[in-house]
DNA sequence: GTCTTCTATGTAACCGTTTACAATGCGAGG
DNA sequence: CCTCGCATTGTAAACGGTTACATAGAAGAC
């Protein structure tokens, strides 16, 4: 019906022109609207909803500074923990306002320091990164570009960088202590890749030091370490079970791994907990539903990507945050670990 | 040591002085190194890196139109399902040199419209959607703002719009002919939300048409409609098993709630699959580890998303992309499922 | 030596916003 | 009637890149 010669564009000045008014006047119609006389706000908004007009963010970060968006490194996202504290960081920022980049380092720290590089450049507000980001040059990259960020999974050996973390070796301590006061005494490791990942680490050096604390070697024959997987828990229990003299008990240092080492141990015709008891690390949602119910240590997984949202949103704001945030962890008894059969 | 006034900020401007350079002669260093000479772009590489310049993608998405990040709206990340679907996404699209950003709906048409529209306002350069979306004017604002999506876990009805997916509906049939096929005729039935989750409803038809088909009548009071959790297949399991007369089988249309409703059978001293079997739906690696080993109908989540990043990348770079893509599903027999106890 | 072509680089307009500052109009106080 | 202050709106300069076009040499053909 018009009949002008080119329709209004997709940008601040077509919707002005529309509107009969100035580009700075769209602009505070979106972000100050109380600052325009009301029946002009109406005017420039109902041109706004006829045409779907949607304010240009690039645009708007350039001009502005701030692009309302964070990244999150995380090692994987299939791994159901890993999904939680996502799912929670997730949930916050997207209730503030600010989208979510999330990027995958499958655990290779290498990729890990190009990912962030692409999220700097990306202009993200803050990040969250997850574990030991072995990679040196990294703080001081973020630092140079001025972007906030706080690390989770492991607090950082320097005060100055905010963490929100769990303490992986008394975790370890925990579910190792549960299975030496049954009384076991052989009892095998299957854990993530102390190599490359901390919190593998921390958690195989809590079982080491637990067996010495009794007086009791370490036979790394009973160490297994692989990828968290069920089917490397059931590969690894069986290479356990296979080394005499036959452990009476398995510490996972994850669940996953712990319902894959059950099944393991059922196909090898033992009984959970009559014959070999379990320990699992993370408390999944399955480890309530699994036959046996699965005895672990819970991680506060959620809690740990709330609060590391909360705390990085706060630097992004350029509130001060202090050091490192200590969640505490429980020991979770259920029905897969026994008294040692006499 | 230089005694400059002002040092080099982080701009191509800044680089550029720096290395006594144009600004072209940067940005080409950066997008087009082979058209420059080598011991210029030496130089300015060495800048460059001296300063840990990272170029800034908001200015330049202005600049060039294309942002290099793609839009994903999904449901939930912690049901393992669409995390393998998402990571199955992420990696092609990282690798691909795609950023990608997540939005999580909660099952919520109303919040997805909000987030998509969020998307949009990050000049997202594709948005992969997840099942039907209910709001009518999102396609409207898409097409409005040029922005190329593809639809998974269900084909739309216009044959316009790219999918990939699978049948529900056929999935569904084939795990009830399977039941139905041992010679189960009282089934209950454990599914998602119908109303607000099409996924779910066309496994319901499924189970409705399945019975119906052999002259079954549907008793409502062996439907239950639950979350996507443990404890929610868990308690349907409950309710179905004290609605006499007792069903000889299950149909859990999610390994999730299969899992629960196991655990639930168990609870109640009835042997799975000896009393009563169950079947399940989507072929997470669970179902493998489980006690017993689950039944269930294999859903091609990862390749679905892998496809489905494909194609939108395709679309990104102007390709054409034909209609629906269809994926295969299958029957997968374990030991949770057996003939009719007589 | 001149004309052409090619390579390497610089100049400056443009991308779509925000925002400091200026300008306008109007009512009130004196 | 003049001055001031306030509410409302407009003007134009950033923001940090990309890129079409112009320019300057150098090399090659004649």
């Amino acid at each position: 019906m018009a009949s002008d010669s080119k329709p209004p564009p997709q940008t601040i000045r077509g919707i002005a022109k529309a509107a009969g008014v100035s580009t700075a006047t769209v602009s505070r119609v979106i972000n100050a609207p109380n600052t325009v006389k009301p029946s002009t706000r109406e005017a420039v908004l109902k041109v706004i909803n006829e045409n779907d007009y949607i304010n240009d963010g690039m645009a708007r970060a350039l001009a502005g500074g701030r692009t309302k968006t964070i990244g999150v490194a995380i090692p994987t996202i299939t791994n159901s923990i890993y999904a939680s504290s996502t799912q929670a960081i997730q949930r916050l920022c997207q209730t503030a306002g600010y989208a979510v980049i999330l990027v995958v380092s499958d655990f290779d720290p290498v990729r890990e320091r190009e990912l962030i590089r692409r999220l700097v450049e990306r202009r993200v507000d803050g990040i969250i990164l997850t574990g030991a980001d072995h990679d040196p040059g990294l703080h001081r990259v973020l630092e140079r570009h001025n972007i906030p960020y706080v690390v989770t999974w492991r607090v950082e050996a320097e005060a100055a960088v905010p963490c929100v973390a769990f303490d992986n070796y008394a975790a370890g301590r925990l579910a190792m202590d549960h299975l030496l006061d049954l009384g076991h005494r052989r009892i095998g490791l299957i854990c993530g890749e102390s190599g490359v990942n901390d919190r593998a680490l921390q958690r195989r050096k809590a079982y080491c030091d637990a067996l010495a604390d009794r007086g009791i070697a370490v036979d790394t024959a009973l160490i297994h370490e692989r990828a968290f997987e069920f089917a490397d828990g059931y590969e690894a229990a069986g290479a356990i079970l296979s080394t005499p003299p036959r452990a009476s008990a398995i510490f996972a240092a994850n669940d996953i791994q712990a319902v894959g080492a059950m099944a393991a141990c059922r196909g090898a015709g033992l009984s959970v907990p009559g014959d070999i008891s379990i320990i699992g690390f993370d408390d999944l949602p399955i480890a309530q539903f699994s036959a046996p119910r699965l005895t672990t240590v819970r991680v506060p997984a959620a809690d740990m990507g709330r609060i590391a949202a909360e705390r990085l949103l706060a630097l992004v704001d350029g509130k001060p945050v202090e050091g490192s945030h200590i969640l505490p962890v429980d020991l979770i008894v259920r029905d897969s670990t026994a008294p040692i059969p006499t």
